[in-house]
DNA sequence: AATCTGACTGTTG
DNA sequence: CCAACAGCCAGAT
């Protein structure tokens, strides 16, 4: 299987990543040029054919570790080999171990319309 | 070419 | 803190 240009890109950064230190999709998919293709990261991910990128250091912006194909135990285990903090499904210093580094708060309006409770 | 799915994200309640 | 809804992009079928 052929890798499309954006994908090769995302491989690429995956293989970036420091040990130790985790990713979120967002910050994959804004590296990769597409600053919302964060959803098509984690299909990428889903391949997974590529052992030369540690997808397991990819994980949720969310704070959970995402997925790993059903093997979540695994990838809990690697994290937690490589320094980071795993509570149950959850990074408590994912935010310091954040990569590459912090984002800026940022304004933006609003996207989901209020919709009127009662 | 069209449709669906997916390891998601952010806000609202 | 958890649950639900809406929105987005790219790949796969």
């Amino acid at each position: 299987m052929k890798d499309s240009a954006f994908t090769r890109r995302v491989l690429s950064i995956v293989r970036r990543i420091p040990p130790g230190r985790v990713a979120t999709y967002g910050d994959v998919a804004h590296a990769a040029g597409r600053t919302r293709a964060w959803r098509a990261v984690g299909n990428i991910m889903m391949n997974c054919s590529t052992p030369d990128v540690p997808c397991h250091r990819v994980v949720a912006a969310a704070g959970g570790l995402g997925g790993y194909g059903g093997n979540l135990e695994m990838k809990r285990g690697l994290l937690r080999a490589e320094g980071v903090l795993v509570s149950g499904s959850r990074i408590r210093d994912f935010r310091e171990r954040r990569w590459p580094k912090a984002e800026k708060p940022a304004k933006k309006p609003r996207r989901t319309p209020p919709r009127r409770l009662t």
